[in-house]
DNA sequence: AGGCCATGTGACCAGGCTGTTACCGCAGGC
DNA sequence: GCCTGCGGTAACAGCCTGGTCACATGGCCT
């Protein structure tokens, strides 16, 4: 049972990648395997390949996208097993992929529930694109709730309100701004070049001599400031572009704490109005 | 042009009475036609037959459930007028039902946005069958009819009645004024930009420049503060589009009678009624 | 040390976005 | 056929945002 799932890492939705296609498939023709894993993999899917039918608990909790399906290997109870597979599974898109067929037995798959029924054999490209479409057409329907806040240091980034938020205190920013920020948020601790930034927000190329990135940042960091006073999140790298990362605000004071990120979001202390001469305490200015 | 279509009654909702699905067919092949709609009419389905390619704007007046097109009959802008229609009208079933085709070919088209490829000759349940799949796979995420009355403020919105009201008193709202204020209340406190809500609310792909959401906002907004005077409820997220939150009026400069609560910004899920009086509909503007 | 170039910063203005009103076509009811 | 009300478009006004400019600051290289 060959398997390739990535961990369910750090994977949101919006301006950058598509969350890849969850697609299990029930067939042992390992020719035709072999050519469609290839096919799959190339196309950046998690796929899992299942060479009997699944008890449908199993099913669901793979949180599959879709699945392509042979009857052939399911037996006598091929219908009834499609038929549960669509029922408990609404969500799941279900394509048939199998041999020979007569028009009432892909009436009646199509009926009991499955999206679409390719007869084999079939070119494998065909089979993603017929999977992909099943698919989109699910996701374009449902297009729900699929916001998971992002945090990093104090900030919490909702895709939902296109709002970037400090203990509940939204950091009023623009709609450029946002973008600017979940896609540095996105990269975190990862160095973005300019170019890469602006390609990703203003969705063209840079020319050369633009300032608009640096500008944004400027706003971007005085409207956090305002908001998380203690912290430092955009940290500029000369001759290249910015890496987004929350790091307290510490003066050369502190030699022995670790320089870099402290990943545990401790309360910074209480915000020192510095007098004149930053020496000990974490400059709260303003 | 043959044409079967009942009068666009109000058949949203039925329990139990399933609509029936208004397909359209471009396609000129009379032989086929002829078969197909016989067993069309059997099932008692709404169609309608174009010979040649129509106008996108006609067909998102069709409001149709699901379209079965030969790509003989585009011509050479095929490929052109399936992306355009596809874009368009995202929630349209787009079934292609063509003559011999390359696996290239039935990938692109595909991709373009169709929902499946069937090759002619075909059996007419098939294509039937295979219709009520892409429709049902529609109509299932979006069959989430909770008659259930939300209550957002002192707005009470009830999908039996088409209608919102406050303490019983009716905003008088019309159909679409209705399905806007649905859209935005069921999706309490999250931001939602115009396109969606155009989307969702129009049932096609809004065209740069379409004010009709601002528009509609606007009387919206009319409305619920004629019954609702103490209470906002529609928020503009510049540049992205609308948030749908109770939140009563912050009144400072005009302390005659009416100490309004604390500037206290999120009153979230706090039905809180007002102190005023009920029943009195405060005389607006006509 | 000095110069050059990259970046930070503040100000500014045109264009785009939204609120608002008026108007027109159409469909349904009487 | 007339009338009313709804949906949708056009036009205008005002405000906000985005992007540029000019200058200040600071790092890197020779």
């Amino acid at each position: 049972m060959t398997t390739s799932y990535a961990p369910e890492g750090q994977r949101r939705t919006g301006a950058g990648g598509q969350a890849p296609i969850r697609l299990a498939v029930l067939d042992s023709d390992t020719g035709f395997l072999q050519v469609l894993g290839k096919r799959l993999e190339n196309a950046g899917w998690q796929h899992r390949v299942l060479a009997s039918p699944v008890p449908l608990d199993a099913m669901v909790s793979m949180r599959l996208n879709a699945v392509v399906v042979d009857l052939a290997i399911l037996g006598p109870q091929a219908w009834t097993y499609l038929e549960k597979l669509c029922e408990r599974l609404p969500h799941l898109g279900v394509v048939v992929c199998t041999g020979q067929s007569s028009v009432a037995q892909r009436v009646r798959g199509l009926r009991l529930g499955a999206d679409d029924w390719v007869t084999k054999p079939c070119h494998p490209e065909e089979l993603i694109a017929r999977v992909e479409a099943v698919v989109r057409r699910r996701k374009r329907a449902e297009a729900r709730v699929d916001d998971t806040p992002v945090s990093v240091g104090e900030v919490e980034i909702r895709a939902d309100q296109f709002q970037a938020f400090v203990h509940g205190v939204s950091a009023d920013l623009t709609r450029r701004e946002f973008e600017l920020i979940q896609l540095l948020a996105d990269a975190e601790g990862q160095v973005l070049p300019r170019e890469a930034i602006y390609q990703r927000v203003w969705g063209y190329a840079m020319v050369h001599g633009d300032r608009s990135v640096d500008v944004f940042v400027r706003k971007l960091r005085q409207k956090l400031e305002r908001v998380s006073p203690d912290w430092r999140y955009i940290h500029t790298h000369f001759g290249i572009g910015y890496r987004f990362a929350a790091e307290p605000v510490a003066e050369e004071a502190v030699p022995a704490g670790e320089p870099v990120a402290a990943p545990a979001p401790v309360a910074p202390p209480a915000p020192e109005p510095v007098a004149d001469e930053p020496l000990a305490v974490p400059a709260g200015r303003s």
